[in-house]
RNA sequence: GUCCCUAUCGUCUAGCCUGGCCUAGGACACCGCCCUUUCACGGCGGCGACACGAGUUCAAAUCUCGUUGGGGACGCCA
């Protein structure tokens, strides 16, 4: 028992050059969608290692891009941090430091260190292929600073010219072929409005607000590996000091997709119904299928800052939650292709029944049995004349006649038979219930026709009462989230 | 095409840097038994892996080279 807990409870590594009460980290989401479990897992680390060192962390939206930005998403990161527990120490927005990016950019130009470029995008592309540079290397930093007043005055159109820096057009990282600093983008911002439309990219931006937000540690998926030299040079441009970086493999689960590319066709062709279809992994949409965050902490824990491809089956993550959810979930019964089953020799007979095994304290519920109760079409299927079986907490019963219509048992006997057959039941008092059973939304790359399932069944009364949004067991069926609790009871199977 | 990262049970991961303690440990899944008024949780046991080929060494999962496979970058996205 004590070397399972103890496996349970798998730690991250200690991070390398933390030094207590120094460590400053960051959660750096683009406010451009929802936060998915790539985010939580990240979001987790950054956490983490901020608390375990008693240092920092800061939520940094990166809106530099007004076109990708939406209001909407600043709040969903939000929500979605709280729904992890992830607490941070100072929330700040990229797209408030412009001033300080435009004056560091003029420093550039002023120094030749970078330049305006109005080639075509498609001939800068193909120039890094080859490694040629352009004649606007050579222009001049009057000529440059000109340029920029003149982009502020509104003298050129967006995609007309962009300004980068000037490194090596041979360097065998393609990324510090000239990149990009800046480019003209005429969209209001939802936060600045129409305040600016010279906008920093990724890179400048990312480099100096790390530094200027004193962070120690940058910990982030590996998808930005090839950056990072860049970011040092920028850094170094201005004589700042580097973080400390470490990187691990962003990670993927087993036939769901994370980018907004291969989800929103499937959004607007109403193959899942938005955003927190229960197929996904966006925060809300495994709230809603009764996973809970510390299943996801667990997750992050066993995966670790591991630089392999790591390739999540979803058992992995269901194994995890089933046994955490297990001691919270009270269980109920429900009926799937309810059959009936005549009591011939019926008497009201009341059954007490725990709401969970293994706590007395969370109480029961009474339910009077006449002579007729309903059970699963698939327990009612497996039995057969003269076979002896147990109403789960009620009494045995012997099937006297099985027709396609009905059942029709005597009583057996009440002593419990440990081996026996049990079988979990509904009286005529229920409550209709949807069941939604999820499966993986593509298989070897093709979309699955069949990854949702519903099934319309029975509930016993006492699920009426049951708050939306919890999470209950329904006995040998499994655990699932109460999504709507009304005229009918809709339940998201956890699976 | 060029550059970078990576390769351990079905899946994820520990070990690799500092070679011997590895007849390779754990988690999830699966199978069996036990517990049990659930086919839940829990307990015990089982199945099951060092991609391949050379080399270095007394000794290689661990070091070197190559092959093959996987991922990423080469955006006026982040």
């Amino acid at each position: 028992m004590e070397s399972a807990k103890e496996s349970h409870e798998k730690k991250l590594p200690s991070l390398v050059g933390a030094k207590m009460g120094k460590v400053v980290t960051r959660l750096p989401p683009e406010p451009s969608g929802y936060p998915h479990i790539g985010h939580a897992y990240a979001g987790f680390i950054n956490w983490y290692y901020a608390r375990k060192y008693k240092g920092q962390l800061i939520l940094r939206f990166e809106d530099t891009n007004p076109r990708n930005v939406h209001e909407e998403y600043y709040e969903a990161f939000k929500d979605g941090y709280q729904w992890m527990d992830i607490e941070w120490d100072k929330e700040l927005k990229v797209s408030d430091d412009l001033p300080y990016f435009y004056e560091k950019a003029r420093e550039l130009l002023n120094r030749g260190e970078a330049y305006f470029c109005s080639c075509e995008a498609d001939d800068i592309k193909a120039s890094r292929r080859t490694g040629t540079a352009c004649s606007h290397r050579q222009t001049k930093s009057e000529d440059n600073l000109e340029i920029w007043d003149k982009i502020i005055d509104g003298n050129y159109a967006e995609g007309e010219i962009v300004c980068r820096l000037r490194i090596d057009m041979t360097h065998p990282n393609a990324v510090m072929r000239d990149p990009n600093i800046f480019r003209i983008i005429d969209y209001p911002h939802p936060i600045q409005k129409e305040k600016y439309r010279l906008w920093p990219t990724y890179d400048f931006a990312n480099a100096l607000e790390d530094h200027r937000n004193g962070i120690s540690h940058v910990l982030r998926s590996n998808e930005f590996a090839t950056r990072g030299e860049l970011q040092a040079y920028i850094r170094d441009l201005f004589g700042f000091p580097q973080p400390l970086i470490q990187e691990w493999s962003r990670f993927a689960i087993e036939g769901s997709p994370v980018s907004k590319r291969k989800i929103r066709p499937l959004i607007e062709s109403g193959f899942i119904s938005g955003w927190d279809d229960i197929r996904l992994t966006t925060l809300l949409a495994l709230r809603r299928r009764g996973i809970i965050p510390e299943t996801i902490k667990e997750m992050t824990r066993e995966v670790g800052l591991s630089v392999a491809q790591p390739v999540l089956d979803w058992s992995v993550l269901i194994g995890i939650n089933r046994r955490l959810v297990d001691p919270i979930a009270s269980r109920y019964y429900c009926v799937t292709s309810p059959v009936p089953v005549i009591i011939e020799d019926g008497k009201p007979t009341k059954a007490i029944i725990p709401f969970h095994p293994d706590f007395a304290e969370r109480g029961t519920r009474t339910v009077t049995v006449e002579d007729r109760v309903f059970i699963d079409g698939q327990d009612a299927a497996r039995l057969k004349k003269g076979d002896i079986f147990r109403l789960k907490h009620v009494f045995n019963l012997r099937v006297e006649k099985k027709t396609v219509k009905a059942i029709s048992c005597v009583f057996a006997g009440d002593e419990l038979d440990q081996a026996g057959l049990k079988i979990q039941w509904v009286t005529d008092d229920t409550v209709p219930v949807e069941l939604r059973i999820p499966n993986v939304l593509f298989i070897k790359g093709e979309l699955n026709s069949d990854s949702l399932q519903i099934i319309e069944g029975r509930g016993e009364a006492a699920i009426k009462d049951v708050k939306p949004e919890s999470i209950i067991q329904l006995e040998r069926k499994g655990f699932g989230f109460v999504d709507e609790n009304g005229e009918k009871v809709n339940i998201n199977m956890t699976e």
